[in-house]
RNA sequence: GGCCCAGUAGUUCAGUUGGUUAGAACGCCAGCCUGUCACGCUGGAGGUCGACGGUUCGAGCCCGUUCUGGGUCGCCA
């Protein structure tokens, strides 16, 4: 093995072309392939930027020449040489013109065959890959994942700056407090049994900086939600986290535009269009069964329910007497595209969302078929067919449920799969909406109350404040979500920025005095010495990261990340302490515990 | 906590109705080769069929349990 010993590296690997020829160059990276044709050997060297090849041949000095035969994928060289121009050249890659004539080589390190081959794509599974997330981050493909990240989060830091933003950092080490995601705890030493919870977000410091003056501040923020994850979701996670001083719902909507615009033109030399496209809760849910819509395609909802309301069929009729509703969508071109074996998989998709089954009705060219047609009128079949604007070919799904809840979820949930089945997803067309007037309360089965859908320092919005105490179900909030591609970006809400409505609030949510003051006492308390009003937004940084490469999954954009289960393959952590460790902070393991 | 999918060579996979010695490609090792670039040619090594238990004369294949990973519902202010 031989150290660089003063050898400098003068250029990458990638970034060579024609105009170098005839320099003298010095690069170091990765052997990606030997080739050796005798006489003749090759290597491609791999750096960050790309590849560039090694020549060795009968003018290369004997000893090098019999070092190159020894050299095998992944070695790390660093090498001296002429660049020269190819003999065949290689239209496939931005070197291909040229190709180094090696005059010095040093084997920095040898390396075993690694588990898998470093190659751009790949499909190897994903314990292993995880496994060996540094060699599995060697891949070009990952590579320029978090190349493109670091460049979203240097684009968020110069447009928030230039905007007047300061990026203050706010404490790991945070109070645990009631509502919402399960906190990531953490045991205090010097207080035996107290603990401090890792930051949900930084939603609380960030309200009390801006009673404080800084009036717009930023943060690459790490978050922490101790729940089951998803391809979207993981369980530490960074946050665009922002918020500012004097303004109301448009203001933090034009800010933030501006921002999205700068990312997708900086990163991906794609316009966005502005203003984006808003629409309310109501009318998402009413339109795509959810608020967080794919606009990338249609497949809209559409409310049968009138219709059916007294027909001979009682799936449908019963749900509509018991106040739900009956809703379809109509699927173009569906009658050849979803054959029997299909649909039955659709009526299995829907039931995972609650509903009790799935009905349909084919307008083939054949003549029409269908799962409920024989129970009902012809005038009613028509009508429904009116309604949906099913053509022939066409194929209309329905859900029918006493809860308008499980309408929409399965509903919303089916457009989408109905589109990915019809291949309607496409990763370059962005689709933006902002979602907005949210719900303030959403009813918790679990708790047997009302509890805040966004954050209980949301502000009500100004005409529902009366509604607060009285209607909670129809009270909505100046909250907002940033959508693309049906994927929730981002949300915020403009706060609650007064202690009589923040009382209110509490009490609206069912905390007496004394849990509010003990939970919530210091930002009731500072609100009493002058608090602007002020509002904000938080971005998943992941999830906007994995809509810009096309990921499937925020893993993917994430260079050490966890598994299902929240456990690290490559640490195995979490892992069992010592019990000295756990002796100093007091705290006893319970049989529940894992060996 | 529930449901669905996957697990066979280093990797990706095939493996018929349960039947002799479990195959392929890539990778790896060795030899040959002066213009390759997924180099080529020849040869070779490499397997606890995720684990445990059961059924059977006989299990990669059937049954049960379990582990690992993925997707998802619940959950995620």
């Amino acid at each position: 093995m031989e150290s660089l010993n003063g050898f400098k590296r003068t250029s990458y690997c990638g970034g060579v072309r024609m105009d170098d020829v005839g320099k003298q160059l010095s690069v170091c990276g990765w052997v990606q392939r030997q080739r050796d044709l005798g006489q003749l050997i090759f290597i491609d060297l791999r750096d960050r930027t790309g590849i560039l090849q090694l020549a060795f041949d009968d003018s290369t000095d004997r000893e090098i020449f019999k070092k190159a035969f020894s050299i095998r994928a992944e070695y790390v060289l660093a090498v001296r040489g002429t660049l020269r121009e190819r003999s065949a050249k290689n239209k496939d890659i931005p070197t291909g013109d040229v190709e180094l004539e090696v005059t010095e080589l040093r084997i920095l390190a040898e390396a075993e065959t690694p588990p898998f081959e470093i190659t751009d794509q790949t499909d190897v599974n994903d314990t292993l890959r995880l496994k060996y997330r540094f060699l599995d981050l060697r891949r070009p493909e990952m590579q320029r994942a978090i190349a493109l990240r670091h460049k979203v989060v240097k684009t968020a830091r110069d447009y928030f700056d230039e905007n007047g933003f300061f990026e203050i950092e706010t404490p790991m080490l945070t109070k645990s407090t009631p509502e919402g995601a399960r906190d990531y705890l953490v045991p205090s030493r010097v207080h035996p049994g107290k603990f401090y919870a890792l930051p949900q977000s930084p939603q609380q410091y960030k309200q009390l900086l801006m009673l404080s003056g800084f009036d717009r501040y930023f943060q690459i923020a790490r978050c922490f939600r101790d729940e089951d994850l998803r391809a979207d979701r993981q369980p530490e996670f960074t946050q665009i986290d922002l918020e500012m001083s004097f303004v109301d719902t448009d203001d933090v909507i034009q800010i933030n535009e501006g921002f999205l615009k700068t990312v997708f033109k900086q990163v991906l030399d794609v316009e966005i269009e502005t203003p984006i496209l808003r629409m309310t809760y109501a009318e998402a849910m009413r339109r795509y069964g959810s608020d967080k819509p794919d606009l990338r395609f249609g497949l809209e909802l559409c409310d049968i329910s009138d219709i059916v309301r007294g027909c001979g069929f009682k799936v449908f009729a019963e749900p509509v007497s018991k106040g739900g509703s009956v809703r379809a969508i109509n699927v173009p071109g569906g009658a050849q595209q979803f054959p029997r074996k299909q649909i039955d998989a659709l009526v299995e998709f829907v039931k995972t969302y609650g509903a009790k089954g799935l009905a349909w009705m084919k307008l083939g060219e054949d003549g029409m078929s269908s799962s409920f047609a024989k129970f009902m009128t012809d005038d009613e079949n028509d009508a429904i067919k009116g309604l949906t604007g099913a053509q022939k070919g066409d194929l209309i799904l329905i859900v029918a449920d006493g809860n308008d809840k499980t309408v929409f979820s399965a509903l919303g949930a089916l457009r989408c799969e109905c589109a990915r089945r019809l291949g309607l997803l496409k990763k370059d067309d962005f689709k933006f909406l902002w979602v907005t007037e949210f719900p303030m309360f959403e009813y918790s089965e679990e708790e047997g109350r009302f509890v805040a859908m966004h954050h209980p320092f949301t502000a009500p919005m100004d005409e529902d404040v009366s509604m607060l105490e009285t209607d909670k179900e129809n009270c909505r909030a100046k909250a907002y979500d940033i959508v693309l591609n049906g994927t929730e970006l981002g949300g915020g809400s403009i706060r609650i920025s007064t202690p009589e409505m923040q009382r209110t609030m509490f009490r609206a949510l069912g905390f007496t005095e004394e849990d509010a003051e003990v939970r919530f006492g210091h930002l009731i308390g500072a609100f009493k010495y002058g608090a602007p009003p002020h509002g904000g937004l938080a971005y998943g940084l992941d999830r906007l990261v994995m809509l810009l490469v096309g990921a499937g999954s925020i893993r993917d954009v994430i260079a050490f990340p966890k598994v299902q289960n929240a456990s690290e393959l490559m640490t195995a952590c979490p892992d069992a302490v010592d019990k000295k460790q756990l002796d100093e902070l007091g705290i006893a393991l319970t049989n529940k515990t894992e060996e």
